[in-house]
DNA sequence: CGTCACCTTGACGATGATCAAATTGTGTGG
DNA sequence: CCACACAATTTGATCATCGTCAAGGTGACG
C-alpha cells in the first residue's frame, strides 16, 4: 500500500465514524488515545461544518480526534483552497503549527464529533512518551504528505480515485470498521479538491468504476466489490510520465 | 511570499552554495548550524549524483546539510518517482525517517557538497533547544509540502515555474546570495519532476518567460530581470479551478 | 573531435477542465 | 407531512493545456 496512517486506535462504531461503542480490542498500546485516557483532557463537540480553529487564529491547542470526520485546508491569498487532507480518530489538528503563534491552517468538522484539547507544553513536561508520539507524527504526516504528492504527480485521475479509496479503506479498518464498506463524508468536490481534480471528474470516474463493476456507488456509500480489479487499475498505464 | 524555508543560516559564499566564506553576519542565533558550530560533529563530504542514503537503508544519522545542493525522491515499487524537495545550506536530511528503523526516502547530491552528521538521540538528550529545533523543522516541512500541494495542485504550468524561481530566489537570498541571479543546481527533468511538469513543459515556460523579457535563460543560470512582471504572471488565469 | 547528456523547438493528440442542463437528495418552514 | 428551495450529483458536449513523439542544437568532457 502506498500510504500510511500515523495512527490506530481502536474501539470501533458506527454511523459516525467515531468510537462510542465498547466492544473494542485495544491492540496498539502506544497510541495517543491509550496514553491520555485517563488525564483530564478538555472535551469539544463540534458539529457539521463547524470550524476547529481557522489559519490565522492564536494557537491554544492541540486537537485529537475522537470521534466525527475533518479535514484541513489551506486558502491563498488569491482565494485558491486546497484541502491537505481528511482526519478521523486518532489524527491531529494543528501538528503544521506547533511552533508557531497561529494556526497555518483550517480545521473543519465535515460531521459531528468530539475532538480532545491536547495541552502540548504540559503534556511534553510532564509525560515522557509524549514529545516521542508527536515527533512520530510529524514525521509520519511528512510521508503521507510525501506520498500522495507522488501519487497526484504521477497518476491519471482514475488511478488517483482508486488510491484515495483504498487509502479510505485501510484507515477505517485500523479503525475496526469494514474495508469494503466506506461512507464517504465529504462532497465530490471536496474530493476533487484533495485529488486535484474536478468534481465533474471525480464522478466520471466513480461511474465508470461502477461500470466495470469495481465498486458499487450510491452516492456518498461506496462499496468495494472486487478489490483485486482495483488494484488493476493502478496499474493501467498512466498519460502523464 | 507563498512557500517558506525552515532554516536560515548565514555566511554567504558563491559558486557552490556553501559557506566556506568569511564575512558572515551571523543574525538568527537559533539556527541548527549555529547551535552546533563547535559541537564534534562527522563530517562527510560528497560529490554529485552520489547517494547520501537510499530508502530502506538503516538510518543512523540525521544530515545538516553545510554545502552543496541535494535533491529528496521517492521511487514507488512500480518505478514512478517524484522529487519532494531540493535542501540547501541549513536544510536536513532524513528529518523524514526519525522515527522509523530505515530511511524513507533517497537524498541525492547534485553538487559537491559538506553534510554533518547528526546523532539524533545524543543531541535530543543532551542539548536543550535541539528537540525543540527539530519540531519546529518537522512543522515547518509540513507546511512546505502543503504549500507546494496546493501549487501544483492549483495553478498552471507558467505560475508553478514562476513559484519556483521565487522560492528559490527567497531561500537564496537568506543564504546571503543574490535573489536575482539564479544558478539551478538541477536538470529540466528534474525540475519538472519536482513541479509535475514534462521537462519540454519546463523549457517551453522558461522560453516563454524570456520572451516576455521577464528572466533571461542560460542553460541553468538564471536571471530574474522583472519581478513584478513575473509576480503578475502568477496572478494570470489558471485553467485549473 | 566525437560521444553523450542535456536542452530546445515543433507538431499532434489525449486527458481532464469547462460549460451546460437535468436529476437526485436534503433540510426547512408551512 | 408536504412543498419548496437549495445543495449535491450525474451526464453530455466541447475545448485548452499539457503530455507525447520526433528531430535538431548545444555544451561538456575524454
Amino acid at each position: 500500500m502506498l500510504l500510511e496512517t500515523a495512527s490506530r486506535p481502536a474501539e470501533p462504531s458506527f454511523e459516525t465514524y467515531s468510537g462510542a461503542s465498547s466492544a473494542g480490542r485495544a491492540r496498539e498500546t502506544h497510541s495517543l488515545e491509550q496514553l491520555l485516557q485517563n488525564w483530564p483532557l478538555q472535551r469539544r463537540r463540534v458539529h457539521a461544518k463547524q470550524h476547529v480553529f481557522r489559519a490565522g487564529q492564536p494557537r491554544h491547542a492541540l486537537y485529537l480526534v475522537h470521534a466525527g470526520f475533518f479535514k484541513t485546508a489551506l486558502i491563498s491569498e488569491d482565494g485558491r483552497e486546497k484541502i491537505t487532507g481528511f482526519r478521523m480518530r486518532g489524527d491531529l489538528l494543528g501538528l503544521d503549527s506547533l511552533d508557531m503563534p497561529t494556526y497555518t491552517c483550517d480545521a473543519i468538522a465535515l460531521d459531528t464529533g468530539e475532538l480532545w484539547e491536547l495541552p502540548y507544553a504540559q503534556l511534553r513536561d510532564e509525560m515522557p512518551q509524549f514529545q516521542e508520539r508527536i515527533t512520530a507524527l510529524l514525521a509520519g504526516e511528512i510521508r503521507r504528505d510525501w506520498g500522495w504528492m507522488l501519487a497526484l504527480g504521477t497518476l491519471g485521475a482514475d488511478q488517483r480515485v482508486v488510491t484515495f479509496l483504498f487509502d479510505l479503506a485501510s484507515r477505517l479498518e485500523r479503525l475496526g470498521f469494514s474495508p469494503s464498506h466506506l461512507q464517504l463524508r465529504m462532497t465530490r468536490a471536496e474530493l476533487g479538491n484533495f485529488l486535484s481534480l474536478t468534481l465533474e471528474t471525480v464522478t466520471r470516474v466513480l461511474s465508470r468504476l461502477q461500470a466495470r463493476g469495481l465498486i458499487a456507488v450510491a452516492g456518498r456509500e461506496i462499496r468495494i466489490q472486487n478489490r483485486a480489479g482495483l488494484q488493476t487499475v493502478l496499474r493501467e498505464n498512466t498519460a502523464c510520465h
